[in-house]
DNA sequence: TATTTTAATGAGATTGAGTCTCAAAACAGT
DNA sequence: ACTGTTTTGAGACTCAATCTCATTAAAATA
């Protein structure tokens, strides 16, 4: 986590008139932290294993605050729970999942974006934002039968 | 709902070793009988409406069958809850979502279909299934302020 | 600094879509 | 009709996520 990105991370509180506390701190930090794409309750373990205690609910809702903020991306793979991922000085890009082992690699291709606009000037729709998921299997996951 | 319809779900049915009962069949009339993309609940509530009455259970399991044969098609907007539309003599396409008033709009790129499949081959994966799903608003919404 | 005001926290209860259990009912094959 | 198997229904259960509310802590003010 940069200076910036804590600087960052004060003004939406600021903004909100959300108050920066130790704990906030803590979920903000380990988020950062980890290039993974974790659930919340993978988070509140992680910072229970290193002896920091924020209560899961304050997890959950300074994972909240940070997606509507657009500090975290939500990522819905469709099995209920949802994945984190930190969104700082990040590309847009979407996903490609692999169905068997959940190897997940980030893609992004500028041609789809700009078919999925025409797609929403047909339909006269405003694009706000998209969800947009390959699932496949990986080259490791194809070779192990 | 055709007799090829009714076809079709006795066929899947004998096929997974399924009895073909009064209550499957309900459910399954039921959701021939709309073009909409309910919620497991709703089309449990329609039925209670008209008095056929099949319980929650029994539903949600049907669903799951008509789900696991393609039947019907699960969308997952990422609100938690799954919609289904029936998917007899249904061409594939992706769905356009107004994040205002809900509105669902089917589309179809066959340019969107091809580049996913390159992005695939690019990052080595073979591609089983996609969720593209575009939130905008649509027109009537954006008149509506 | 002390006081007041306002927001955040944590433990546990609650929610809600979806799943599971199991006794009773319905069905298929003989 | 008898036997063995599947299905049904009511309600219990699951689990991620949210909510409650008494307590604690931070910011604002005196």
């Amino acid at each position: 986590m940069t200076a910036q990105d804590l600087k960052t991370f004060r003004e939406v509180l600021r903004h909100e008139n959300l108050r920066f506390t130790p704990q906030r701190y803590e979920v903000f930090k380990e988020v950062c932290a980890s290039e993974e794409h974790r659930e919340a309750e993978e988070i509140y373990l992680a910072l229970r294993k290193r002896n920091v205690h924020v209560s899961r609910a304050t997890v959950y809702r300074t994972m909240d605050i940070l997606f509507q903020h657009k500090l975290v991306r939500r990522i819905d793979l469709g099995d209920g729970r949802w994945r984190y991922e930190h969104w700082l000085d990040c590309s847009h890009h979407d996903h490609l999942i692999c169905i068997r082992c959940g190897r997940i690699v980030e893609f992004m291709s500028p041609e789809i974006e700009d078919l999925q606009e025409e797609v929403c000037t047909r339909y006269s729709y405003q694009l706000i934002r998209h969800v947009h998921q390959l699932f496949g299997v990986c080259k490791e996951c194809q070779a192990n039968g």
